[in-house]
DNA sequence: GTTTACATACATTCGTGTATGTTTGTAAAA
DNA sequence: TTTTACAAACATACACGAATGTATGTAAAC
């Protein structure tokens, strides 16, 4: 076929990355031959290995389509940290979640990137921008309970960082199980009441900093059953 | 090679499954070739398809090699529940990760479950099967939480049914955090700490029953920002 | 002697990467 | 303004390896 315009082609690519979402999602990233892919958009794998240098890159081109919403929501949870962290974090939650109910296509990218990829050697670069992404929602996450903890909305001993992995649990924990069953509930309606829940539970009975890192064998627990 | 009597064949077996979850763990089901596994376990690929239909059979009975004991802990969750249903709960989701953070081989597996494999059509038995075992996790814990109302543990016009969700999903969501990065923190120790962060929110703030299913716009939120 | 518990060999299919072909926008040269 | 040349945007073709399922071989246990 003959050279397009600009746009054109930016169309197209656009196309491959919509047909790679639908056959992704229905048969798995590693069961996806790129020619299943371009049959899909109405082109042949020529197409493909113009715009993207391989399976990997395609699949990295996909995902980053929904990042960018979710990153402007951490930024936002950032600043709004100041004033009202504990706000700030439950909007963000509630926002992550509902953002996922109400967007076709970041359930779909959800769809793929939970259930229908394996994390081999060759989407490292996806899984490590993944693993940073977690790693750099978990430290705003921390410092935010921090911040509620100066701020006395949170009691004093509270472990920030085992307060932040708990609600990053929940909420992709959450989002897995939605995605598994969609329309099994409301994920939209249960959100805020579940994201409400834990923050009530960590004013109530928070987790406490361990006191001192004895050199005892770490691992067991020793709580005295708190019910 | 030679006929080997029944132990010997079912020692055969056990390697077989032991290599599985090793070659799985680190290439992917979907990316490994039964080759690679005959060879991880000393043998050939005829061992495999003698004692295995397919990959599929070979990744379901690994499957199972790691449920029992869990199903073991629903069993006796449900009995307990009936004199101490909100312990019941919170003894089961702590020993489930315990059980997690301490068996290297309920590591091995979740790991595959979690990262390594694409629930594509033909993993659909494995599939069904996970989403039985979930939903038979949710209504056990959904009938402890009712009990837990009964007896004046929650508040009444708690919805049991959204508690449960939530505890599923903190709890594997934990699961799926730790597996990614084995090591970055203790899940044994903080497993209770969260249960009980959880749980005592459900105490202080629990998700309510809609009170009516009103014909107009679900999804959005309402609540008036509790905190 | 028969069946078990594999090993070996084979045919076939499938996917990938690349190399090459082809057409047409587009910008500079004339 | 027309022509020329180049490169963009794909399509087509090919070579290669790799994986699967099956068919067959085989030696020891019973």
């Amino acid at each position: 076929m003959a050279r397009k315009r600009h746009e054109d082609a930016l169309a197209t690519r656009a196309r491959l990355l919509d047909a790679a979402e639908r056959v992704f999602r229905r048969r798995g990233v590693g069961h996806t031959s790129l020619a299943e892919v371009a049959d899909a958009a109405g082109v042949t794998r020529g197409a493909i290995y113009w715009h993207f240098k391989d399976k990997a890159d395609l699949f990295q081109a996909l995902v980053r389509r929904v990042e960018m919403p979710i990153n402007a929501a951490l930024e936002e949870m950032s600043r709004a940290s100041a004033a009202d962290p504990l706000g700030a974090v439950r909007r963000l939650a509630v926002h992550a979640l509902q953002g996922l109910a109400a967007d076709r296509r970041t359930q779909a990218v959800f769809d793929v990137v939970f259930l229908r990829c394996e994390y081999t050697e060759e989407l490292a670069p996806v899984r490590a921008r993944q693993l940073g992404d977690r790693k750099d929602c978990l430290r705003r996450c921390e410092a935010a309970f921090e911040r509620a903890i100066a701020k006395g909305e949170l009691p004093a001993g509270t472990d920030a960082r085992v307060a932040a992995q708990g609600l990053y649990a929940l909420v992709t924990g959450l989002m897995r199980s939605w995605v598994e069953t969609p329309g099994r509930f409301d994920l939209g309606a249960v959100a805020p009441k579940l994201v409400d829940v834990y923050i009530a539970g960590l004013k109530s009975d928070p987790p406490r900093r361990t006191p001192a890192p004895r050199k005892s064998a770490a691992g067991r627990v020793r709580r005295p059953q708190a019910a």
